[in-house]
Parts: structure tokens; C-alpha cells; sequence
DNA sequence: CCTGGGATATAACGCACGTTAGGAACAGGC
DNA sequence: GCCTGTTCCTAACGTGCGTTATATCCCAGG
């Protein structure tokens, strides 16, 4: 099942209408990617939005001394993103970890399906202000929490985010990622991520072998991790829609 | 003026109607605050979207051990921000720094507004990508850059800010805040903040005192915080609305 | 004028993390 | 099977920044 609908529905409820409208435009020029190759590049003019349908993929800002800092993940049913609508050039990259499926829904069509469903809008709004609260906690993250604190927040991250869409399995999900991008995404080294993945091991909080991450405990993980939910707002909202300015 | 109408002009022509709705809506509801108190706290339900006035607010996130991070700064012109719409509860804090007004503009209102005035609707939706820009760009700041270049990168970030608003003056801006409230926002000590403008200040590129920064050398300054204005967006944009879908 | 309290400034010391280096494990190609 | 490259893993050493402590500045209040 299309992953973006999974998504919404955790937010709003979808008629059958609004989900065959989603459905059309999942269907809409699918497209592979390698892994490690950019799906659109800083200074590029957005032409389309991409619905990422598998694989990861991730946003990322390079120096030109090599520096790079991922600002965040894209998993399947993440929308990357409605910046074409308005902003003239990417301010940032988006590329590929793993090998990925998407769907690019041309602005055109995106316009058309907002202009005709002012549910999907307000849903799409919803994923907008999502991305945003997300890019918050990334800034705590890296902030003000030690190392061993930000591996753990962001393995519990990626459990609730991909458990909301249904790709957990037996207490673990796949992590078609190196230990180096995790670095890049946590703003410390390749180095001292093994150091403090190893720390997490050696508690059984978790275990990461062969492309696959296992929760073991995840209450104590989320100790460690200072992980608070609030922030990926995944349970039910938006029952505010229907009665707008009460 | 109406520093929001400033800002927004930076990027789409606003009609004469524009202009008196966005007039109306600051005129609405005028509150004061103190220095140093929330505005909306964590896990609060917000019911109206405020607009800064004059003086500085931020949002911010804390832990219980007492950490905090500051995850974005409000200047003149501001709106903080678009959650009312669509999230249940804040998933961070919004408080003052200097004595702050603003006006409360009530969901209802601004549902309104937005219904009526297509060119509004597309306006606020810049506004929100703006701040996820900007948030990425923070993500990049405390995850890759050395003390120095945080520093300057966030002196660079609020010339550039300012100015867009008509508050920067004989090259240089009022900055209401703390040495400590600037380590909060850039992930390190105070007194690594305090030792890191003895630096700048040293190489004669700005000057910090009685509540004034000056920037004395910017193309210096912005080459130490390897500073691009890119992600502020601040160039006028948006000629994409006037024919969508081409 | 003096006094108190917060902000700024600077120094001394410690540690969490970065860097460098190298070996082990693993995967893909032939 | 072998070869080659990438990733993982660990150890040793260095450093940028945190922590603690104290002095100084500045302004508001009396």
C-alpha cells in the first residue's frame, strides 16, 4: 500500500476519493535511483515534487572543504518536498543512500489536486510543519546532547518514523546506511559513532549487523536518548479541520 | 510600517488590499511582555498565531537537567507561527528576550484572510518554508561549524535579517541578548561564546557593546562563518505564482 | 554617593570528542 | 577459489571546548 496514504491517515481521515487521488499521483512517473547519487543538487531549480515510495534518501548542505551535515532522512511516504512551489533555488541537496523508487508529481498536477480537495491541502500543510518540528529537534539534537545521546534519539527516531508506516518487523528495521552518513547526521565522527554504538551493545540496548538494526529495549533506549515523541506528532491530529476558527 | 509587510514585499508585489488586510490584522489584539517569559509554552494548545512587532523572541527547547537550546530566533516582522492551524500541541517553547510587542491574530481571522486573498495564502506558505530554511541551515551551523565560524555565521545571519526589515543602521544593529542566551542558540558555553568575540573583535571584524553590535569588515566576517544568504531567501521570489503549473 | 546583582571577561584545568593509523570482516567481480 | 575495495572496528594520541573559579564592569535602586 502506497506508504503516503499509510502517512496522512494517521492524521486525518481519508476518503476514498482523496486516497484515489493520492494513489493516481503515486502512479505518476515512477523513477529508480541509484544509491549514493543526487536526486536534486543545491542551486537547482525544483521542477517536481518527489514521493519517495522505498528506500532512503536524505537532505544534506556541503562546504566546500568536504564538510557535510544530513539535516534529515527521507523514508518511504516522506514528500521531498513542497519547496518548488515557491522557493526559486534549492538551498540545500537531496540524494539517495540506498537504491530508491519515487514518484515526481509535477507541480502542475500537485496545483490541481489542492485547487480540487482542500483536505489534501491542509494534509499536505500538516507534512510541511512536520518537516519543520523535525528540523527543531535535529538542531537539539546536535546542540546540546552528547554523543552517545544523539545515536540513541535518532535510532528511536527512525523506529517510530518507520513503524508509523508500517516497516517494522520483529523489533528492528532495516538500516541501509554506513556508519560514516550516520556521523554526518549526527555532526560527530565516523569514529566515535562506532565507539558509542558499541557502548549501546555492550547495554543490549540494541544490536546493528548485516544492514539491520534491532531494538532490544526500547524504553531505556528512549532514556538514553532524551527521546520525546511529541515532536514527529504521529497520533491522530488535525480534528481541528472540520471546525475551523472555534 | 508594518515590518511583516516589509518582509513580504521582499518577495511578491502586494496589492493596496494586501497591504490594508495585513494592516488590519497587526492592529488586532496588541499585547506587551516582559523580557524573559513564554509567550506559549511545551504542550500548550496554541490559539493564535502572533506577530512580532518589536523586539526579539525565540523558540526554544529544554530538558529537564536544564539544558537548552534555542532553535531560532523572532525578529521584527516574524510570525511565530502556523502550528495553531494544524498541531494539537507545542512541541516547543516561545519566549521573549528583549520586551516584546506583538499582535495576536485569532485562527479565525487569519482563516479569513487566507480564504479571501489567494496571494496571502501563497505569502504564508513562503513565510513557513522560510523557517524550515532557515532551521536546516542551524541543523549545518552547531552539527559542522567550529565555535568561530557559529559565531560569526549567526552575526551574518542577523545583519542580513535585519536589514531586511529597516533595523540596521551605520552598519551595525541593536542586540538586546546575553552572551549566555547566544551559547544557547549556538550549542556552545558561554564562555567559549565570550572567548570566541574576543577573537572577532581582535581581527577588527565587528565590535559588541552596550547592547550594539557593529559590524566592522562583512565580507571578512561572512568568509570566517562560511556564511551563504542563500537559505534566507531574502531576494525577490515568487514569480512562479502568477502562473502556476507552467 | 554607595550597594547589590547580573553580565562580561579571563585564566587554569579537565574531558569528550577528533584525528590518525592499521587490522579484520565482508561483498562483489572474475 | 582469489583479488580488491569498502566498511567496520579498535587503539593511541591530540585538541577544542566545557567547567570551575574569580575579578571586573555596569547599571538600577536607595
Amino acid at each position: 500500500m502506497n506508504p503516503l496514504i499509510k502517512k496522512l491517515e494517521r492524521f486525518t481521515r481519508l476518503s476514498d476519493e482523496d486516497k484515489r487521488i493520492l494513489q493516481h499521483a503515486a502512479a505518476s512517473r515512477l523513477r529508480n535511483f541509484e544509491p549514493r547519487c543526487d536526486i536534486i543538487s543545491e542551486g537547482e531549480t525544483p521542477r517536481d515534487v518527489n514521493l519517495i515510495l522505498s528506500g532512503w534518501a536524505c537532505r544534506y548542505k556541503q562546504f566546500e572543504d568536504g564538510r557535510r551535515q544530513i539535516v534529515a532522512f527521507f523514508l518511504p511516504g516522506d514528500l521531498c518536498d513542497l519547496n518548488v512551489f515557491l522557493l526559486r533555488e534549492m538551498d540545500h541537496s537531496i540524494g539517495t543512500l540506498a537504491p530508491v523508487t519515487l514518484a515526481q508529481i509535477s507541480r502542475d498536477l500537485l496545483q490541481r489536486m489542492l485547487d480540487a480537495n482542500s483536505r489534501l491541502t491542509q494534509a499536505l500543510w500538516w507534512e510541511t510543519l512536520i518537516t519543520a518540528a523535525n528540523h527543531r529537534e535535529w538542531v537539539v539534537n546536535v546542540g546540546q546532547r552528547t554523543a552517545i545521546e544523539r545515536v540513541a534519539h535518532l535510532l528511536c527516531e527512525l523506529f517510530h518514523r518507520l513503524r508509523a508506516v508500517g516497516l517494522v518487523r520483529e523489533g528492528g528495521y532495516e538500516m541501509p546506511i554506513t556508519q560514516s552518513e550516520m556521523a554526518d547526521a549526527l555532526g560527530i565522527s565516523a569514529v566515535h559513532v562506532n565507539r558509542t554504538l558499541r557502548e549501546l551493545r555492550i547495554a543490549e540496548l540494541m544490536t546493528w549487523k548485516s544492514g539491520r538494526v534491532t531494538i532490544l529495549d526500547l524504553p531505556a533506549l528512549e532514556e538514553v536518548g532524551l527521546f520525546n515523541p511529541n515532536y514527529l506528532h504521529l497520533d491522530r491530529e488535525g480534528q481541528q479541520f472540520d471546525a475551523p476558527g472555534t
